[in-house]
DNA sequence: ACGCATATTGAGAGCGTTCTCAAGACTTGT
DNA sequence: ACAAGTCTTGAGAACGCTCTCAATATGCGT
């Protein structure tokens, strides 16, 4: 049997069912108005023949391409990548986006954009005429980016923007960044902590904004300060390194360490073992991420677990279900947990509950 | 601006430019015998209007469809992602794939695939049906899986096999596993190590057996023992646990483990903490694959780079470049590196050197 | 200049699907 | 039993592009 086989279309199943090619299609696509007897036929020669309807063709002709498109930056992606810094997202993402969308029988694929180049309309008009998408997904940072937000808005594709909960075009998801600071803070100060310092991500991301909002509300309920105890990074380990030794320096008291990516938290396990302390016996540390290399380092880092993958997979829910850009509709937010390992304990000396 | 913009078609693109719809398909294409003066002309029109080519329209006309297909294995694939163990292969895959198909105008789809499913043929061929590809990547334990091998050679579709260096149709690469392995050995023989075990992954992939043989060449050529100091995998942790026991409890003198995957090794080297032996003081330890869990694990642990981005880069390159499938291909070697970080370092009691 | 080869252009069909719309087959109410 | 629906089916156009092939323009040798 080493002859090429030829394509088998939509109509080679209407001649072998004995009808139109039309009620062929309206199976295939759960149509309503045919005959359960007819469906039946059509059902078994299309199992018989095994066909399977081309995408391309279904796009060319209908309206919709089955296909979703999930944009992340480029830049940073790459970096990652390439340097083997463990990737924070691309691996959820296709966790998520990937399943969900064969679910449904669609496609997803991926497209790095640089979010600071002047050209992103450029390039991601490109992606967009190319495969006309029935839905994109942005990650931060691009989210927020006006260009990118407005050229979809403008084209009528239907978007999401994970990590924003702006006004405007797109569906919007969170991960619940500020309860998850907030989680993370009130934790630390459960095991006895009273100076609880934080390492936020650049202030470009939102999200940033709402740990930090999270964290300090958290210190407030709590009756503890916050002066002098937020640093701010870029999620990469160098700036973890700068903010963790800042706040040590600066912070004699300091026992525990929230940092916003999990890079940050690894810097700051880098720092605490140069200068002797030991964690968790010294310092806590709690990150955000609970990517892999967090399960790996000593002690094994306690983490806030950003459940990116259930929020690609609900946004393509949401693409897939609305054919509509709704603008302003409500934000989705798919909390986050925490996952705890070796890295947070009771401070040194403890201090007694408030009263 | 609001008004939703339409299409541009290559028909637009004729008009504007004042010359056949063909005129410009041709130039689009780089097509041969088209007058440089009309070709500017053609160009300036696209570049006014924006026009880019339809991925679905150009598939449905020609014979190509600009995507190359990915494979995956999805049991291990999701299972890594799940339990956020570090996926060993995709994200270094998206990066050579996504870069170098980008390049010559391609696309990359993943595709996740169980290769001990029963009906993998069922599964890939509706992926192939629907996609129709123009060359698909397979990744081990695929690349020598004859029911897949088999189907796509059938349908004509070119395919590059990574980690298989077996005759037949599709494109062999492979990352010099032998020799990396000897690689490994040599050096952990100058360091003065004699006793040096590997935990080799399972017999299924052909690599795992590049690897053994690499591995015993390098010590018969060293004049050093390899009884009793090779145990089987599977690349998860929970073997590497089993396997460090193993060797350890079976070879006092043991002082170097190579481990076929980072998780192994990482499980190697909590076997060791656990006994109260010291990386790379009492033991060294190299792994294979890099990921980014062995750059922050204490201590960073030395690796075999295996240069997976680079050899997805190659097969998208053979696979656009060739059109056709042709058999026993000579086999493409993408020599892997050693990244020496500081799980080796001499053994405790050093040996002098062989006469 | 003339005829032939070659370079350049365009016209029309076709790719596999879904869409629109019209035709035929069945119901149902009276 | 008849008209007026409602269900079910099919025919043909359309989607945006590349293919094939024919038509025209250009270059060359003598």
């Amino acid at each position: 049997m080493a002859r090429v086989r030829k394509t088998v279309t939509i109509r080679d199943v209407a001649e072998d069912a004995g009808v139109s090619l039309q009620t062929v299609s309206r199976v295939v696509n759960g149509g309503p108005n045919v005959r359960p007897q007819v469906r039946d036929k059509v059902r078994a020669a299309i199992e018989r023949l095994g066909y399977v309807p081309s995408l391309a063709a279904q796009r060319m002709s209908g309206s919709r391409s089955y296909i979703i498109l999930a944009i992340n930056d480029r830049e940073r992606t790459l970096a990652d990548w390439r340097e083997r810094r463990g990737t924070d997202w691309v691996d959820q993402m296709l966790l998520g986006g990937i399943l969900t969308c064969s679910k449904h029988g669609y496609r997803m694929m991926v497209e790095l954009v640089d979010t600071h180049s002047d050209h992103v309309e450029r390039e991601l008009g490109a992606a967009l005429s190319a495969l006309q998408p029935d839905g994109v997904i942005l990650t931060p940072p691009h989210s927020e980016n006006p260009l990118i937000t407005e050229l979809l808005a403008q084209r009528a594709i239907p978007f999401a923007r994970i990590g924003s909960d702006a006004e405007g075009p797109g569906i919007p998801l969170t991960m619940g960044d500020a309860g998850a600071a907030h989680l993370a803070t009130t934790r630390l100060a459960e095991l006895g902590h009273r100076h609880i310092a934080m390492i936020a991500g650049p202030s470009a991301y939102s999200l940033s904004g709402w740990r930090i909002e999270g964290w300090k509300r958290a210190l407030a309920e709590l009756g503890l300060p916050h002066e002098g105890l937020l640093e701010v990074g870029d999620f990469g380990y160098e700036s973890g390194t700068r903010a963790a030794r800042a706040l040590l320096d600066r912070n004699p008291d300091l026992t525990a360490i929230i940092a916003s990516s999990d890079q940050m938290a690894l810097a700051a396990l880098e720092v605490a073992r140069d200068r002797g302390l030991v964690v968790p016996r010294d310092l806590s540390l709690i990150s955000f991420d609970n990517t892999p290399i967090v399960r790996f380092s000593q002690p094994p880092l306690t983490a806030i677990d950003q459940p990116i993958a259930e929020t690609v997979s609900r946004a393509v829910e949401q693409l897939i279900a609305r054919g509509e850009n709704l603008g302003g509709a409500t934000v989705i937010e798919v909390p986050a947990g925490l996952v705890e390992r070796s890295s947070t304990a009771a401070p040194p000396r403890p201090h007694p509950a408030r009263a």
